[in-house]
RNA sequence: GGGUCGGUGGCAGAGUGGUCAAAUGCACCUGACUGUAAAUCAGGCGUCUUCGGACUUCGGGGGUUCAAAUCCCUCCCGGCCCA
């Protein structure tokens, strides 16, 4: 079993995780660090808030430093010096993202995902095939297979073929990782998880018909993919619940890009397990902090925000968050944060973003504190 | 003392008769950010406003003109050159 379920709450589960770079429980969040970096933080840093996996990308490290390059320094971990777990996301996302974006950008053909290199414009294709051997050559111990993300105020028709389509690929990747497996010579003990992940945008048959097929296919564990807020920004709140329902309770659920912590409280009280996401260090390095209020099962109001830019904290001599132990708030205070993003100090952004993970952090530690 | 160039909103700096409450940048005040094309982006930034406008601004004062930041006179201040 990769995935044991310690205690179970109406649908909410605490959990171990076990992968070959060592077990984790769950619920956890994964910072981003896209491009073999957490933006600004080193990983003592991380490791001092209690970072345990985190999130690279196959798109970006796939362009840069590319895939020659990383196999000749034996894999992102070796290359970004982290020993812990590492998740890669396939790129679907990205491609997805770049072509919404731009539609000149690239398009989605049965094969794999076409499109231009944001660096030099360069055509690269993916297939689900390659988007597999990359996670391999990366050599992380989760990967997610290659899928087919649609804007949420796009046409059934539309979700109906993209689901298909991120069936059929989730095959294919099936198919290559297993081969992989096999040509790596790979066991149950040091095989990375596969994540497969559920479509459907805001359709509910769609969504089931998703994690039918992709269970037929058989993954580790299953992601919510796509946006999992309307175009009005709401949090679809019952189809993140539906979708897990689809899901083997004794899976791991991965609520991919979420979110802000109250997302990440309500997936978690629908029973979805890991998360990732760009607010904590994007928001930081954007001036906006997290400060603890109350514990989650408290029922208040558990957490506020701040920005810290606001003239309001320019002579304010208190930590961010008295309550946080992290570095920056045991440290120097709103004032001195504030002043180094007046001034433009690197330091600023990177003692917010170290804050913020602190905050999500303890977030998830309350949660597993059930 | 003579000559010359110049004084524009917190700063820098456009504008040189009407389309100017005055470009642009910075600073300042807010907001946004959800599998990172984001150390990014958006809005505000004279006063008042029933949001239609109204009123006071471009060194000071005076003048020309239907109309002046823009032209003329004068004063004050600064840079440079000559003595």
């Amino acid at each position: 079993m990769i995935f044991d379920i310690v205690q179970k709450n109406n649908l909410s589960r605490t959990g171990i995780l076990h992968t070959c770079k060592g077990d984790l429980p769950t619920p956890f969040f994964m910072p981003d660090a896209t491009r073999a970096s957490v933006r600004g933080l080193t990983v003592e840093q991380l490791k001092t808030v209690g970072v345990l996996p985190m999130v690279v990308n196959t798109y970006h490290l796939y362009l840069q430093p590319g895939m020659d390059f990383m196999q000749k320094v034996g894999g992102v971990h070796a290359f970004m010096q982290w020993d812990g777990p590492l998740l890669s996301d396939s790129g679907g996302y990205q491609v997805y993202s770049l072509i919404h974006k731009n539609a000149k950008m690239g398009e989605i053909t049965e094969e794999g995902a076409i499109f231009k290199s944001v660096l030099d414009g360069s055509r690269h294709l993916l297939t689900p095939e390659k988007a597999i051997q990359i996670q391999f050559d990366l050599g992380v111990d989760m990967m997610v297979l290659l899928d087919d993300p649609r804007p949420n105020n796009s046409s059934q028709d539309v979700f109906a073929a993209a689901v298909r389509r991120t069936v059929r690929w989730a095959q294919r990747c099936r198919d290559e990782f297993d081969r992989q497996i096999v040509a790596r010579g790979l066991t149950d003990a040091t095989r990375p998880l596969l994540f497969g992940v559920v479509q459907g945008g805001p359709f509910f048959d769609l969504r089931q018909e998703c994690a039918e097929g992709l269970i037929a296919v058989g993954c580790d564990g299953y992601s919510f993919g796509g946006r999992h807020v309307d175009m009005e920004g709401n949090f679809m709140e019952e189809m993140i619940a539906k979708t897990a329902s689809y899901i083997p309770e004794g899976a791991p659920r991965f609520a991919l890009g979420i979110g802000t912590p109250e997302d990440i409280v309500r997936c978690h009280n629908v029973g979805w397990d890991m998360f990732d996401c760009v607010i904590p260090t994007r928001e930081g390095r954007h001036g906006r902090l997290f400060i603890w209020e109350d514990g989650v099962k408290s029922g208040n109001t558990f957490y506020s925000t701040i920005n810290i830019g606001n003239a309001q904290y320019r002579e304010d001599f208190t930590p961010i968050d008295p309550t946080c132990d992290c570095y920056t708030c045991t440290t120097y205070t709103r004032a001195y944060i504030q002043h180094l993003f007046r001034v433009k100090e690197p330091l600023g952004a990177q003692m917010a973003a170290l804050h913020n993970l602190r905050y999500f952090m303890r977030l998830m530690e309350d949660l597993r504190r059930v």
